[in-house]
This record gives structure tokens, C-alpha cells and sequence, in this order.
DNA sequence: GGACGTTCTGTTTTT
DNA sequence: CAGAACGTCC
């Protein structure tokens, strides 16, 4: 059995899989087997009689983890359960609830997603009546952030002269109390954000001995996947952790470093060696996975790069196809180009669906590339993107389920204690908030002891307060009890929330409702799904780490195996491998961004980047650039990437246009849409937006939805104008004819969408 | 407190 | 351009 596994290794791997003691350190290049390599490592440990509970293996995403678990199990069996297996915040999440009163927190502690600290640190600078536009909470959120994964306290802060000069010349003297009074308040409210949950499990270590000698010796063997995305927090816990026994591998590869942006340091990988004088270092250099052609290019571009460990990806693969470089007119063509090749491919190569993934560097890229695909009907799917538990409905629905879990979470209480319309309005939740504040007590505390506080309130508010602490306490009550499909099901319904939403019969409410339903199913299965003869599955487990999952961590069952084109940002790529890749908008500013050419070691980062993104190609891959691309509005003009002029010509095939190829589709659906030109020595256009005159024309009077809106919606109309409309695919054309003769206007919206669209269309500006 | 309408402001990548 | 924040009126 033993002997079986390792056969499927190389030698390489094989010394890599059987280094189990000691630190040992594995690079391994892109496509050389990584994965299979830490599958193996660990099926190898368990087969050698170690207890799985030993095993802390941690991986960078969720769906990593489940899939390491699952091949474990295929080699060895179902006690690959009990593995520590997961990403560092999922992992230690689960470990600070075991310990979190050691810390002071609650077992059931709440973890705060990035709206939430944002909501939070809003209200905060509100509060300590801040200029909002000097200390913007995505700023001071990202400074938070790096003051934590640096292990810096509010305190150390204080008491540190560089960081309050630093302050001072920033114009943000305020920053140091911004960052204690957003510590406080998360403690208060029995929080973490994201950088907490690293942060407080160092500090347990640190702090409480036996704590840190319980886990030590719990973790025999530690395993470390992207070690080159780790930050130092990440570092300090996996240095505590491992010092015992000194049993820690990691794996990584520093040319696919690319998250410096939230913290990750390239430089714990460079120097793991300085940190465990006897680490053994395996070299995985094999590729497996892409084309000569595609291994080279990618080589060449790296070795642009100055920081770097020494080594030689190589592959004994086919010299494949020569990577297509095309250039749009557009951002739209650019879909058009790419849409159009995945359809001609699809046909030359048999290919199906799923082999193709299109790549971009920023989310704003896959509006033109949807627009492309749906015109040619090729399916899609949008991988990570807006996660399901972000939407509005969800975090709702969820704020319930958070505040009946812990009623001192803060942002909850925020979210729900006027919705549904309850009559608790912002100047009630402002006063309590003070009230709080004054007593240093969460404001749970304050509204379940509303009347002792005096505070200037209506006895209507005051007994409304009442009411919704009665309310979310006899949700608290049947907690421990109800099965959580039975408990969420309840107070979807009690809460009001159901009903708010089932009045909205607009097509978003009803996909509203749908949402909820979902969420309402997925606690359906987790109840479903549980231990009968184990203890009750309540809402409060399955809330555990929910705050720490990814869209892609849910709905795995139906939408993975589809076949459907995958579109996502280089960032998501990283660990999946494709027979086709498009990587569009190489375009100078846009990638590597123009946040980002400012020093060395962003303009490496970026390049790193483009060298996951090309080598995620096994069979071929398609670059392409636009001249001008829209912005706001507007078009610009581009200039080609740098990273284009990095690749090795010989590797390099280009492609004018596949608008002159005509092979297929030559039907005129988009025919109104600008070709491309043949020839390219001319100066880019530039599309300059539409005349406007803000004179308003016309106003709209609310529509019912999915009615055609017609003359009598329409107030202050002109003296003799006239509307006319028809339909235009998802949306209208409106016409008006009056005091501007010839004057056009065109609306598109679609039926119900009432908010902002119909508020646009009131605003009508003339195309002259 | 809520509906409606206007003004402002973004835009890198994510656990 | 689109969404969020803000302001005004009932």
C-alpha cells in the first residue's frame, strides 16, 4: 500500500513526501505537482501511524482544503476527518473558540466581515466628529489591518514616535485613538475582524504558556501550502507553533508571490532557511502541466525579476502552440475577439466549455467579456466575485441570526434594529450609542437596561427598545434547542423579515426571495446533514465560520461540474490550471496597474502575476490588449502592456483582428458595434461623451413594475413634446420630439428596475 | 420616519 | 457610469 502511492511520484517529489522530520522547505515550481506532493506528504505521515489530529495543515483558500481532504481520504480512509485542515483563519478561528475566554472574548464570538469594520470605523470617526474625507474607513481600515498583521498594539502604537510623526505629516493625528476606540468597541461587542483572528491566536500563544505548550505538542507535524503568501503574523503563530518539534514543511513558490497588497512578505520564504538553520530544501522543477512554449515565456518573463529563489522550471511536454498576442479597438471588440476564439476553438479542437478561462487583472474587466459571450451564447460563469453572504438580504437575515447568538454584536444590532421599520430611528441608535460609550458597556447592554439609563428618549422609542429586546431574547432562548433550519426558519419569519420582502414583488424582490430561501436551504442541509446521535446541530455552529467562506465555497455541488467558460481575476486563479487561457487588458496602467509601477517591488508583484496568469495555460494561451478602453464613461487610450515586450518573440504569434475571419457567425447581431480597423498606424479614437444639456425635460412618475411606460408617467413634459418608445432588447427606447427638433433620447432599463435607472431616465439628457 | 431626488465620488488584487 | 451618501419634503 505503501509502496503503491509513492510509485506516482518522481524522484524529487518522492524525497520531498519522505523528508517527514525536521524543517523542510519545497519550491515548488508552477505545474510541478505540488499539491499531490502535500497530499502525499500527509497520507505518508498518517501511514506511518501518526495520529491525524497531529497534522495542522494549512492551505491558502477553503476549496484547497476540501480537496486535499478528499484526495487524503482516497488514499487513506475516512479518519482523514480529523486532519487540522484549512486556511490560517478558519484554522485558528476554530482554535480561539476552544480558548476565548482565556482571552476574554466569548466562545461564540462574532467575526467581523470588512463591511462590517467599515460600518464600524465610520460610525467611530461620526462619533469623535472627524472629518470623514481625512480619515476614510477603507484608509484607516487598511492601516489597522497592516498594525495588526504586524503585531502592533493601539498601545505600542501610542508609544511609537515614527508612527505618530508619521500621523502628523498624513494629517491624520487621530489615527492612533481611531484604531484603539475600533479595538474596544470590537471587544465589546464580542468581535473579531479578519487580522484579529491571527492576531489574538499570537497573543494567546504568547501569553498563556500552557496554551502554547498544549498546541505544540498537539501539532506534531505542521504543513504550510503558499508559504510565499504568508504574512508576519502568519509567521510568528507557525514559529511558536513549530518550535517544539520543529516538524514544519512549507511550500511555496516565490515567483507566485502576489499578495504584498494585504501583507503577505515574499521574504519569510526567502528566508526560511535564516529561520531553521536545518531545513532540507526539495526543488520541485518539473513541470506537468503547460506547453514548451508556454513554460518558456513564462521563464523569460520571471527572470526579470531581481528577488528570486534559484531555479529552473522545465517540462518535457510538447512545444504546443505559439501564445496569440491580439489587439482590439476596444474593450468591447476585445470581448468580441475572445468570444469569438473560444467559439472557433471550441469547434477546431473539440473543445468543451470548462477547458477555457478568461483571466483579468480587475473585477471591472468582465462586464464587455459577459456582454461578448452572452451575444455568442457561449455559457459562463463568474468564479469568486460578490460573495453570496455579502449580499444585502443575506446579511440581514444573518444579522438576526448573529445578534441571537451574540446580542452584543455591534454591527448586527446596527443592521436590524430598524429593519424591518420598527420606529428605532438613527437618532434613538445615536444616543444609545453615546450611553454606551459613557458607561463602557456594548450597547446590548444599554437597550436591555434602557430605563435605568435615563436618556432622553420618547416613552414610544423607549418601548419599542423594549419590544425588540424581548423579541431577539426569545429568539436567544430557543437557540440551544431548535435545530438550526428550525431556528433560522423562525426567525426569518418572526423577525418580520419575510414579510418585508415578500411585498416587494418587483423581479429583484422576488430574487431577493429567493436568496433567502437559499441561505433557509443551506441550514437545511447542515441540519440535515448532521449526527443524529450527536448533539443538537444549532444555528450557533453553523454560524461558526460563515464570515470566513468564499462564494466559492458554497453551491459547489451544481455549478462546479458545469460546463461553462470561467471568468475571474488572476488573484482567483491562482491553484486552478485550464487548456485554454485568455488573459485580457494588457494594457499599460491597467496591468501592471498604475498603482503599481511605483517602486521595483510592486512592479515585480505585478509581474508576478502575469506569470501565474500565463502559466495556468496547459495547451494555449491568448493574450490581448485594447487601444482605448471605457472609464467612467469615457474612452481612453492605451498603450500595450510591458509585460507583452517581456516574452520571447519566437514564442509569440500575432493576431491582427478576428473580426477579419468570418468563418463564423457572420450573422449582423453586432454589426452596429465599431470593427476593428485593418490598419493600425493610426492614432487611437478617442470617444468624447455625448453633448449634454442639463436642462430636464421631463420627470417620471412612478411605474408599476414591468408596466412599458408611456405618456401618462411622464410630468413636466414640454410644452408639445411627445414620447414614443419601443422595446430594445432589455430596455427602451425613448423618444422625444418638442422644443430640440431631432433630439433623441435613449434609456435602457429593465422592467422593474425602479431605483436608479428610472431615476436616470427622469434626468433624460439629450443626444444631439 | 420614509420616499423621493440630487450630488458626490469612486476604481486592485482578498482571507 | 453607477452606486452611495446626502438632502428635502411630506
Amino acid at each position: 500500500m505503501e509502496n503503491d502511492f509513492l510509485a506516482h511520484l518522481n524522484s524529487e517529489q518522492r524525497g520531498a513526501v519522505e523528508a517527514t522530520e525536521g524543517p523542510v522547505m519545497i519550491i515548488a515550481g508552477a505545474g510541478s505537482g505540488k499539491t499531490r506532493v502535500l497530499t502525499y506528504r500527509i497520507a505518508h505521515l498518517l501511514n506511518k501511524g501518526v495520529d491525524p489530529y497531529r497534522v495542522l495543515s494549512l492551505t491558502f483558500t477553503n476549496k484547497a482544503a476540501r480537496e486535499m481532504k478528499e484526495r487524503i481520504a482516497h488514499l487513506i480512509g475516512d479518519h482523514a476527518r480529523d486532519l487540522w485542515m484549512g486556511t490560517f483563519h478558519s484554522v485558528f478561528a476554530r482554535l480561539l473558540r476552544r480558548e476565548a475566554t482565556k482571552i476574554g472574548y466569548p466562545a461564540n464570538f462574532t467575526i467581523y466581515d470588512t463591511d462590517d469594520s467599515k460600518t464600524l470605523l465610520k460610525s467611530i470617526v461620526k462619533e469623535m466628529s472627524l472629518n470623514d474625507t481625512a480619515y476614510k474607513a477603507s484608509s484607516l481600515l487598511g492601516r489597522i489591518s497592516s498594525m495588526k498583521t504586524m503585531l502592533i498594539s493601539p498601545k505600542e502604537y501610542l508609544n511609537d514616535i515614527q508612527y505618530i510623526n508619521e500621523d502628523r505629516a498624513a494629517r491624520r493625528e487621530h489615527f492612533a485613538q481611531i484604531y484603539e476606540t475600533y479595538n474596544k468597541r470590537l471587544y465589546k461587542s464580542g468581535a473579531m475582524d479578519f487580522d484579529d483572528l491571527l492576531y489574538h491566536t499570537n497573543m494567546l500563544l504568547r501569553d498563556h504558556p500552557e496554551s502554547l505548550l498544549k498546541y505544540q505538542d498537539m501539532f506534531r507535524y505542521i504543513l504550510v501550502d503558499e508559504y510565499q503568501d504568508t504574512n508576519f503574523s502568519q509567521y510568528m503563530i507557525l514559529r511558536q507553533l513549530a518550535a517544539r518539534h520543529l516538524n514544519i514543511c512549507v511550500v511555496g513558490d516565490d515567483a507566485q508571490s502576489i499578495y504584498a497588497f494585504r501583507g503577505a512578505n515574499i521574504q519569510n520564504i526567502l528566508n526560511f532557511q535564516k529561520h531553521y538553520p536545518d531545513t532540507q530544501i526539495f526543488k520541485l522543477e518539473q513541470n506537468y502541466r503547460s506547453t514548451k512554449t508556454i513554460v518558456a515565456a513564462a521563464n523569460q518573463v520571471i527572470s526579470k525579476n531581481r528577488d528570486q529563489l534559484q531555479k529552473t522550471v522545465w517540462t518535457s511536454n510538447e512545444e504546443g502552440e505559439k501564445i496569440r498576442v491580439s489587439r482590439a479597438f476596444s474593450d468591447s471588440e476585445e470581448g468580441r475577439l475572445i468570444a469569438q476564439s473560444i467559439f472557433d476553438t471550441r469547434v477546431s479542437k473539440q473543445a468543451k466549455n470548462k477547458e477555457f478561462a478568461i483571466l483579468y487583472r480587475t473585477n471591472a474587466q468582465s462586464r464587455p467579456l459577459e456582454e461578448a459571450l452572452r451575444k455568442l451564447n457561449i455559457p459562463y460563469r463568474i468564479y469568486g466575485g460578490v460573495s453570496f453572504y455579502q449580499r444585502k438580504e443575506i446579511k440581514d437575515l444573518m444579522a438576526y441570526f448573529r445578534l441571537t447568538i451574540n446580542q452584543h454584536d455591534e454591527e448586527a444590532l446596527r443592521r436590524v434594529i430598524n429593519y424591518p421599520v420598527r420606529g428605532i430611528g438613527d437618532t434613538t441608535f445615536d444616543k444609545m450609542i453615546v450611553a454606551a460609550a459613557d458607561n463602557d458597556v456594548s450597547i446590548w447592554t444599554v437597550m436591555e437596561n434602557i430605563a435605568d439609563f435615563n436618556l432622553p428618549l420618547q416613552t414610544r422609542a423607549i418601548e419599542k427598545i423594549k419590544e425588540f429586546v424581548t423579541l431577539i431574547k426569545s429568539f436567544t432562548a430557543l437557540l440551544p434547542d431548535y435545530p438550526a433550519y428550525k431556528m433560522g426558519d423562525y426567525i426569518a419569519s418572526t423577525s418580520g423579515i419575510m414579510k418585508e420582502l415578500y411585498q416587494d414583488r418587483t423581479p429583484e424582490g422576488v430574487n431577493r426571495m429567493e436568496n433567502i430561501q437559499e441561505l433557509l436551504n443551506g441550514l437545511k442541509d447542515f441540519t440535515e446533514k448532521a449526527d443524529q446521535e450527536g448533539p443538537v446541530p444549532t444555528l450557533d455552529k453553523f454560524m461558526e465560520d460563515i464570515a470566513l467562506l468564499t462564494s466559492e465555497d458554497i453551491n459547489e455541488d451544481e455549478e462546479h461540474d458545469a460546463d461553462k467558460v470561467l471568468l475571474m481575476t488572476i488573484h482567483a486563479a491562482k491553484g486552478l490550471e485550464f487548456n485554454y487561457v485568455y488573459i485580457g487588458g494588457l494594457e499599460e496602467n491597467l496591468f501592471p496597474s498604475q498603482m503599481a509601477i511605483m517602486s521595483r517591488e510592486e512592479l515585480e508583484e505585478e509581474r508576478r502575476l502575469f506569470y501565474v496568469a500565463i502559466t495556468r495555460a496547459k495547451k494555449q494561451a491568448n493574450l490581448s490588449y485594447s487601444i482605448s478602453r471605457y472609464k467612467y464613461g469615457n474612452s481612453l487610450s492605451c498603450e500595450p502592456s510591458r509585460f507583452l515586450e517581456e516574452i520571447p518573440q519566437d514564442c509569440v504569434e500575432n493576431v491582427i483582428s478576428y473580426s477579419s475571419n468570418s468563418s463564423s457567425s457572420s450573422n449582423d447581431s453586432y454589426s452596429g458595434f465599431p470593427r476593428s480597423p485593418k490598419v493600425f498606424n493610426v492614432s487611437p479614437p478617442v470617444m468624447k461623451p455625448a453633448p449634454t444639456f442639463g436642462k430636464k425635460l421631463v420627470s417620471l412618475k412612478k411605474v408599476s413594475s414591468g408596466a412599458p411606460v408611456d405618456n401618462s408617467h411622464l410630468t413636466d413634459l414640454q410644452a408639445g413634446a411627445k414620447v414614443e418608445h419601443d422595446r430594445f432588447g432589455i430596455g427602451e427606447v425613448i423618444t422625444i420630439e418638442g422644443r430640440y427638433p431631432n433630439s433623441k433620447a435613449i434609456v435602457m432599463f429593465e422592467n422593474g428596475e425602479k431605483k436608479q435607472l428610472l431615476l436616470r431616465f427622469a434626468r433624460l439628457k439629450i443626444l444631439s
